[in-house]
DNA sequence: CGTAAAATACTCCCTTTGGTGCATATCGCG
DNA sequence: CGCGATATGCACCAAAGGGAGTATTTTACG
């Protein structure tokens, strides 16, 4: 089982294709007492195949550009198989889509291949205790994807005011134009005109339309 | 100006209110030529009184439990008054709303103060390069919080019927009961009707709020 | 200082909505 | 078959909403 409870060092698997930075990784993290590299395959095949006969590692260490099946493909594919298991993205491609599907994908952390190696093993060890390593570079892109996906909105405003901006969050909120005054210590009849302002602004004529339509396009 | 062009050595400005945190900071970031620490304030207050007489640091490391102002508030107001400065965020919390509430204010990396000292170096002068530094328990709270966000509606259907589900669709849309009664053939006192049991059903008693709640639970 | 925009407030009038009660037709199911 | 849930419909009423007009005070800005 990948992910199941340890006895010793962290145990590792390496995908990797190029077999100077596998055989090197392997030396490298082999120096450390805290993990232990148990196998490598410079094909996501082989990784898989191995798994239907093998107790999993704690870590699986991902490359992405590999023959055949990709990485992201793999820990897919490993998740779906092994949804305990941790798999941790080792590449250089930093784009913002290849790093938004890895996650996607249900990698657990994505590191580069520049990380210096003793960051790297802090990194590797940092995912077996719930942690995420991202490598700054990733997060950034990673923070911007997700910062444009979320509200981008350019903001229309409408024109509205201050105090109409006010008025429209409670009408959002539900209040009745008389629970609307006594909050704010106006008159009803000033919250109505306030909201009939907007109405002509967003050109609405019913409370259900605009809090739609604030929803919608996050005037709230 | 943050974040302007730099000569040198990384300039950083240290907001901490614990003394003994603060001073061992100063120290220990002063023991590497590749940063200099040119200030360090106990409150937020004081970067931001202090930074309207003097050119900005290249990097703010700001703690957040602060007294008065705390460092998110502060965040927020550095980033819109320097865009371009960097702020990371250098604290022990990691609860997944001030995590997501730091990231929204502006922050561009989050640091967890157990980070080993050469480490921290590393995440400073990462984020001068356009990553964003983000410890890997940090991180794996964020992917969780936004992988939240994107999906899992349990679709708390509430016990509508098909009828009551399309009749809710078309107030979501804005319409009236007249209009809604001319589209499906009925008698706006039966779409009437219908709105009534399903405010009994979702507990509400307006359009807006309906609306509302459909959208926030996306019942539509 | 003067002007324009915004916020405040009121009146009148009509429409819509929310709430209640009552009634009929249909359909599925035990 | 009869029961309950659903869908349909009407009447009535009070409350809220939508629209138009007018007017005073505050605030913002050149």
């Amino acid at each position: 089982m990948i992910g199941g409870a340890r006895s010793g060092p962290t145990t590792l698997v390496i995908v990797e294709d190029q077999k100077e930075v596998r055989e090197g990784l392997v030396y490298l993290l082999g120096l450390d007492p805290r993990v232990r590299v148990v196998a490598s395959f410079e094909r996501a095949e082989g990784l898989l195949a191995w798994l239907r006969t093998t107790a999993g590692p704690d870590i699986v260490l991902m490359d992405i550009h590999l023959p055949g099946m990709n990485g992201i493909d793999a820990t897919r594919a490993l998740q779906s198989a092994h949804p305990a298991g941790i798999v941790l993205i080792l590449t250089i491609f930093e784009e913002p889509d290849t790093i938004l599907a890895a996650f996607r994908a249900g990698a657990k952390g994505y590191i580069l291949k520049n990380t210096r190696p003793d960051a790297l093993l802090e990194q590797i060890l940092s995912a077996r205790d719930e942690g995420s390593p991202i490598s700054p570079t990733v997060a950034r892109r990673l923070l911007d994807e997700l910062r444009r996906d979320g509200q981008d909105a350019p903001a229309a405003d409408y024109g509205l005011t201050a105090r109409e901006r006010e008025v429209l969050r409670d009408i959002v909120d539900g209040l009745t134009y008389r629970e609307l005054a006594e909050r704010h210590h106006i008159a009803g009849s000033t919250a109505k005109k306030h909201m009939l302002h907007i109405y002509q602004k967003l050109n609405v004529s019913s409370k259900a339309e605009i809090v739609r339509k604030a929803l919608d396009e996050r005037l709230v």
